[in-house]
DNA sequence: ACCAACGGTTTACACAGTGAACCACACAAA
DNA sequence: TTTGTGTGGTTCACTGTGTAAACCGTTGGT
């Protein structure tokens, strides 16, 4: 039911990092419904100011909407605010790039970053969203969500992104009643070749994951001492995380 | 057309400073829609994460996809980043509080700010979207904005926010006419008590305002040279952030 | 115990949204 | 020039979706 809103909020995330503007066709073609549907469900979005419109190219984009929103959220309900300290001490004391993502429409939604300053470091740039199969955030997520947000994840194609990507469910499974144990995840290659992952979660108010913290290293650098200071720095930033924004951590 | 997209759309609206989380029955009755129909369309919008429910009080509150949105559009289009040191040196340089808006859904949304350092000063906490009639963004804008947002905008109801407000289109025309003159605008006490503002529009790519930057004070302090500082600091940062945003000014 | 307000759900029916077919235009290749 | 293929955008008959009245189950105040 109200499939036309659905659709017209699927049209936002047409948007990425690396397809910052779109047409017409594009949008229909990806989006997979008809034209006219998407011209006059783009018009909405632009009335509202979701998206605007080059007046050149006639291509579509994130309209100063989502700004307004985006700060008033903040303002009422700060997350950016509390996280981004976070990261970036998190970040200094690793050495290494730390992210926070949250659960939104069925993906993890990156939502603020402190890259590692060294020069050979991982970077976020394109990955805006992150797939839960393949990465630290995902299983550490995914292993302490709603069990209705686990199922509809589960029921999602598990694309192998390198040659290490868990691709059956068994795997996956497994590797979720680890991270349960462990009360962490870790990944190797599995979403970009050459990037480990540690990541926890973070914890709602109804005691179910809304999203995770994670630092992602080059693995060549991830020796056993880097990775317990990671695992050690990312598991007290989740629970303190957690805490700040006013949720207890289970059990 | 696409009515119910308008609606679901529309719902966004509701939340604002002062109204951060809200209700069915009262999200029902401020829409003026039905509450089965409102209850539909916030748990889509709740599905692509852009309101959240609060899982004990129930009530629903913006999602974290506005804070994706709002990153992926500052990644690939930044303003915010933009304006704010931008807005920092104006508010050090006139010791008011200083403000950025742009022209969305029929109103002027607040994206950033930066206040005054002295203990009395203008605060923008609770006014997160602008009226064009009691405003110097809102005059300032409108003054240069294309015609048809220009009707939309003389359509709306002129609410008497003061005893100082213009009501009436005739004043609200000639108010137009001194800020094209002149190139700036500035209200007197119109929309708060005792406060005072000077405003510059923001051109977009097609040669019409897309928003505003302005300087808002204690009116008390507002001396002729203040005055004449503060407009000469406005008029040459809204210059700044136009040319900045990759676009001209007319003429 | 009562009542009123809340959030949420069901239902038949009306009307809003869909999409095939249709322009007008721009650019490239003959 | 003509033709072809790509845009973005518009029209209109049909149909399936969203609407709103009436309904339930809880909660909280009196």
């Amino acid at each position: 039911m109200t499939i036309a809103v659905k659709r017209a909020l699927s049209l936002l995330d047409l948007f990425s990092e690396s397809v910052p503007e779109i047409g017409l066709s594009d949008a229909a073609r990806l989006s997979g419904h008809d034209k006219a549907t998407v011209h006059r469900l783009l018009n909405t979005l632009r009335e509202a100011g979701l998206i605007e419109q080059n007046t050149g190219s006639k291509l579509y984009r994130l309209g100063p909407a989502v700004l307004h929103l985006a700060r008033l959220r903040e303002a009422t309900f700060p997350v950016i605010a509390v996280v981004q300290p976070m990261l970036d001490a998190l970040a200094e004391e690793t050495g290494e790039t730390a992210h926070c993502s949250l659960y939104t429409n069925n993906a993890l939604a990156v939502i603020a970053t402190t890259e590692s300053k060294r020069a050979n470091r991982v970077s976020m740039r394109g990955s805006e969203t992150l797939p839960f199969h393949a990465t630290a955030s995902g299983l550490a997520f995914l292993a302490f969500a709603a069990p209705d947000v686990v199922a509809r994840a589960m029921a999602l194609p598990m694309v192998a992104f390198t040659p290490n990507t868990m691709t059956t469910q068994a795997e996956l499974t497994a590797a979720l009643t680890e991270t349960r144990r462990l009360g962490y995840a870790s990944i190797d290659k599995s979403y970009e070749g050459d990037v480990c992952g540690i990541g926890c979660p973070i914890f709602g108010s109804d005691k179910a994951a809304v999203g995770a913290i994670a630092v992602a290293t080059p693995c060549h650098r991830l020796t056993a001492e880097l990775q317990a200071v990671i695992t050690r720095a990312v598991q007290s930033s989740a629970r303190e995380l957690t805490r700040k924004l006013g949720n207890a951590l289970p059990m």
